[in-house]
Formats: structure tokens, sequence, C-alpha cells
DNA sequence: GCCGTTTTCGGCCCGACTGTTTTCAGTCG
């Protein structure tokens, strides 16, 4: 997200939380500033864009009223609308509302009765049991709302997808071995595959005489460190270690593919399908699909009936983000994503030739065993990586000889010799192009100078005839580095021009492309590559979240090289070497 | 405040759980 669009969504958010703690007669301003403000912070382009084409109001849920905003926004950098509002309410309280148990309400109370203005006469107010004296308020209350500050900070840091995956298929394991569970399946962002997640969403199906038993499974197991909230149809728990929450849904089989739609999302996905099915007569929830004339159940068994009660496609989790697929599911139109098992080789990983902890025998015969690859590149990094180990241009011809000679004992042309080679400075890159012409497959890669613009230097190494793919395009480490500043639209066009693809990194903590970027590669005709930058036999299975972010891209197997055949990729380098005039 | 192959006005997704509310508001998914 941009800078500028951060500072606009935050502000919308302000907006929309200020009309909250107002109260008063229309709650559904306040729902329109807080749309808006998701809308605006999951825009693909910088809000400068859409001011320059005049077209703000195409966003969803920006109408003029907000355009105006907007506007005002960009010549100012405020508000006018927030200013005005900042002195009608304490805006020191309205970050508050982001935490468990502090809604507008409360915090009106609090606010007119106490006289309270930032969180900290709050929090000695809680402790000091004016609060629970409070009308309305009461011991369990502030319980609730002292546990919420806590967790607050924890909670804020979102997981990465990769590590609440591990979590949750362990839960769904638990659960898939109890005999009276007839269903049980991960939900929410998790099912969704963003790339963090919020919390774990499970849902499992027993039969009615079983809730108990299942949700007493959920609240008893190991990981949970307490109980949240628990009824018949739904529990939520504090897990041990993470402290983050964890919330069951409890169905009937029967319920099962209605319940999984709801729980799976996103919101934004739910409230779109809803209100279309609401047009078409029908009432959707999590238990199932109603005529609203006769209040008749017509389906729910399945989530392919709850879409094709209401004309549309079943369409993948990953793409259920109210970005136009409730359109193309309409029109029967959803693009048959990339799986996992389309996937024919893996092209980013580092061996002890550099800083990997495997050998390259130890590499090949874990691949051949454990995935069913035609090919993985080896691409070790090269001299001016020094804490990687990077190597020179000696030891990549040592290398290569290395690798003719495993691959001979193997039988096969199995290991492709490769570099991920830095791209320095100036846009050059760190091995010679007699070292970088004998290698199979060329990575080039960012790993300095990681604040400055780097537009330029990776338009220098696309318009490399030697390099085939850019790795990590954007350098970002999610939650601790941010991408480094790039022009994303003319580094695609030099991908486009060149015949050059750019990776997703599946390494948890990249995802780079991310899924956005990824989806505007796919939409410029850019090639993309999936691959692990495994440095351990465990990284190699990262390939799947590598496909999930393709997914989210709604790519489709042709969008990304790796899964073709090593001939297919031998085309895709003679094209670019074809279009940079460089005869082999 | 936004929005419309039914609408330019009148709706806005729909439901579960908790607490002190004595009949349901507040908060959350
Ligand atoms: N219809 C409807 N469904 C909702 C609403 N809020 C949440 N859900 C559904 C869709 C969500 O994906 C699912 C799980 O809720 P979460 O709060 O855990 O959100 P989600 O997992 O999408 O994101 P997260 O990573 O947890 O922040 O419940 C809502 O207001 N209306
Ligand atoms: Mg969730
Ligand atoms: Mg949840
Ligand atoms: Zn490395």
């Amino acid at each position: 997200m941009t800078e500028s669009n951060k500072k606009l969504a935050a502000i919308f958010k302000n907006i929309a939380a200020s009309y909250r703690f107002l109260g008063g007669e229309n709650p559904f301003r306040a729902i329109a500033y807080d749309k808006a403000s998701r809308s605006i912070a999951s825009l693909p382009e910088d809000i400068s864009v859409y001011i320059s084409n005049g077209t703000t109001e195409d966003i969803p849920g920006v109408g003029e009223s907000m355009a105006e905003d907007i506007q005002e926004f960009a010549a100012k950098g405020t508000v006018p609308r927030f200013e005005r509002l900042k002195s009608k309410v304490p805006i020191d309280l309205l970050e508050l509302m982001d935490i468990s148990g502090f809604g507008p309400q409360s915090l009106k109370t609090i606010y007119t009765k106490l006289h309270l203005q930032t969180k900290d006469e709050i929090v000695d107010a809680l402790k000091d049991g004016t609060i629970a004296r409070l009308y309305g308020f009461g011991a369990k209350k502030v319980e609730t709302m002292m546990r919420g500050l806590k967790l607050h900070k924890t909670i804020e840091n979102r997981m990465l997808l990769w590590e609440a995956l591990e979590v949750g298929n362990k839960i769904v394991t638990a659960f898939e071995k109890l005999p009276f569970v007839q269903k049980a399946a991960l939900a929410g962002s998790l099912r969704r595959g963003r790339e963090t997640i919020g919390d774990i969403d499970v849902l499992v199906a027993v039969l009615d005489k079983d809730r108990k038993k299942v949700a007493d499974h959920f609240t008893k197991q190991d990981v949970a460190a307490r109980i949240l909230v628990k009824g018949d149809t739904k529990v939520s728990i504090l897990l041990k270690d993470l402290k983050r929450q964890a919330d069951l849904r409890i169905v009937t089989p029967d319920e099962w593919g209605s319940a999984l739609q709801y729980f799976t999302g996103s919101k934004e996905h739910n409230i779109h399908l809803r209100t279309k099915a609401r047009d078409m007569g029908f009432k959707v929830s999590e238990y199932g699909v109603f005529e609203i004339q006769s209040g008749r159940r017509v389906g729910g068994a399945t989530e392919k009936e709850v879409y094709n009660l209401l004309g549309m496609q079943l369409m993948p989790a990953e793409m259920r983000e109210d970005k136009g697929e409730i359109g193309l599911a309409a029109m029967h139109r959803i693009p048959k994503l990339v799986e996992l098992s389309d996937i024919k080789g893996d092209l980013q990983m580092h061996s002890t030739w550099s800083d990997g902890i495997k050998t390259l025998e130890e590499i090949a015969s874990y691949v051949i065993q454990n995935f069913p690859y035609d090919y993985i590149a080896m691409t070790d990094h090269s001299k001016a990586s020094r804490i990687a180990k990077g190597m020179d241009e000696e030891g990549f011809l040592r290398q290569i000889k290395a690798i003719r000679e495993l691959n001979s004992k193997l039988g096969k042309n199995f290991i492709k010799s490769g570099a991920e080679v830095d791209v320095l400075a100036d846009g050059s890159l760190d091995l010679s192009e007699e070292v970088l012409s004998q290698l199979d497959w060329v990575t080039a890669s960012i790993h300095s100078g990681l604040r400055s613009n780097n537009t330029d230097r990776l338009i220098k190494a696309c318009e490399s005839p030697w390099v085939h793919c850019i790795g990590h395009p954007t350098g970002r480490l999610i939650g601790r580095r941010e991408p480094y500043p790039v022009d994303f639209k003319r580094l695609l066009e030099a991908a486009k021009e060149t015949g050059t693809a750019l990776e997703v990194n599946a390494q948890p903590n990249r995802m780079d492309l991310n899924d956005e970027l990824a989806r505007q590669a796919r939409e410029a005709g850019v090639m993309l590559v999936i691959s692990t930058d495994s440095h351990s036999p465990e990284n190699f299975s990262y390939m799947k979240i590598g496909v999930t972010v393709a997914r989210r891209a709604w790519c489709t197997a042709d969008n990304i090289l790796n899964t073709r055949s090593w001939n297919e990729i031998e085309k895709f380098i003679r094209n670019k070497q074809k279009t940079m005039k460089v005869h082999a």
C-alpha cells in the first residue's frame, strides 16, 4: 500500500470511528466510510492516479461527497470533514475501537460519564474500579477490556500464512481423529490464503447431539490457554503460545456448504453475495439458502449448491475478496487457476556452495524422492552477497562441472546450473557474461541499496540477455522491511518487452511478488515463476503457498513458467535472446 | 454516505454470545 493510500484509508477509518462514536440517527454513514477505507487500502494504484484520471468515484464505496474529501486530501493532506469532527470527538480514543471489548458505545459512556480523554486515563479507571461501577458495566466487562488491551499489541502483528497453516492443520487433524466429527476444515483468511493471518478459523460438522463433545474437545486441547466465548454453535479460545484467537463454528452436516461459504469469507465477499441473493429473492446465511417469500430452505449442503442456486459458478476460496469474482461467477467465467500439481520444477534454491545447508547430492535426492518435478535450478548466490557466501566466476564454473557429473550419475539432466546473481548498484550484474552465458537459468536479485528507488537497476537487469527472471522483485520482508521503491508499471513494461519473468518468491516472510503485484503482472502479460528459494529441505514445501499467491492473482497454469517442461522453458529463454538480438 | 437489468428514494448481510439489560444492547464473526 502506498503512503498516501495508507494515510487516506486511516483518515476515513477515523471518520467512520467518529460517526460511530457520535452515534445518532444514521449508522450507515459510518459503515460507508469503513467500507471506503478498506476499499482505498486495497487499491492497486496510488490515490493520486485516480485523482488525475478523474476516476475517484469509480472506487467501490466512494461517491460524490467522499470524492470531494479525497480532492481536499490531495490538495492539503487533510480532510476538512475529519478536521471538523475532531472538535466533537476525543480523537485519542478513536484508535481504541480496534481493541477487542472496546466498542463505540462503551467508549462513549466512559467519555461522557467520566470525561476520560486518553488511553492511560482509561487504563487507570479500569484498574481502580471506576469503570466497573458505571451503569451498564461490571466486573466481567472490565476483565474483557483489560484482556483486550493486553493482547492488542500481538494481535496487531498478524501471523505469517505458513506459521498459521502449521497451527491450523494440527487443530483440524486432531478434529478429524475424533469418531463423531464428520468433517473439519480451515476457514477464514487461512483458507483464502492471505499472506498474513489474524486468527485461526475452523469449521466442523457433527450431529446435533455431538455439539457439546466437539466444543469440549476444542476448549480442552493442550494448545488452549483460555475460553473466550462458548456456545452451541460457536467457540473461541485463546491459543497458548501464539496468544491469538482460534474460532470454531459447529454445524450439522447438511449445513456444511453454507457454513463453509460463510466462514471462508471474506466479509466483503459475503456481504456482496448476500446482497445479490436478496435481490434475487433469497436469503443466505451460514445455515443455508432460503426463499424469502416462503421461508423455505432450498439448499446449503455444499458450497457449489449455494453459489449455483444464486446463478453463479463455484469459485476457489483464494478469489473471494470481492475484487470482481462475483461478477465473473455470475457470467460463468471463473478461470481455472494454477494448482500445485501443475508445477514441474523449482527454479530458485541454494546449496552448501553458498548459504544453503545441503549439498547438491542431498538436494537432488531429497527433491526426487519428495516431489514430482522434472527439473530444479541450483541458483547459489554471487560474490557481492558476502554474508550469503556468494561465489565468484570460478566457483560457478566448478559448480557447473559438478552438476554435470551429478546429472550423469542420476542418469538425467535433472539439475540445471544457475545463479541468483546480484544486481549491483549501477544495474550491472555481479558475474561476467562469459559465466552467465554458460548457465541454464539466471535469476537476478537486489540485495543492496534496499532503500533507494531501484526501478532503473531492475530494468537494466531485465535488459541483460542472460537474465531470465527477476528474484523477489520488491525486496520486502513481511513485518520487518518495507518494499524498496519501484515504479512497478515501468518494470512490468521492461519485463514484457525483454521477455523476462518475474518471481513469486514463496518464502513465508517474502511472498514477493505479492498477490496484488502478481495480478498486475498477469494482466500485463508478464510471465511469472514460482520458486521456494530453498535453503534447506523443508523449504521446498513452500511451493504450496507460492501457488496460493498465484491463485490469489487469478493466474492459470499458462501464466506460470515452471508449469512447463524444460524444453518449453528453453524456448522462453531463446525467445528472449532473439528479442535481445543475441546469438548463442 | 452510497447505490440502482426492479429503484434517484429507501434501503443498507445476517447471525451468535455475553452480561446486569429485566427484555436486549453491544460487540463480534
Ligand atoms: N456475513 C458476514 N461474515 C463475516 C463477517 N465478519 C466475518 N465474517 C466471516 C467471513 C470471515 O472470513 C470469517 C472469519 O472472520 P475473521 O474475523 O476471522 O476474518 P478473516 O479470517 O477473513 O481475516 P483475519 O485474518 O482473521 O483477520 O467470518 C460479517 O460481518 N458478515
Ligand atoms: Mg480469521
Ligand atoms: Mg475469526
Ligand atoms: Zn540465500
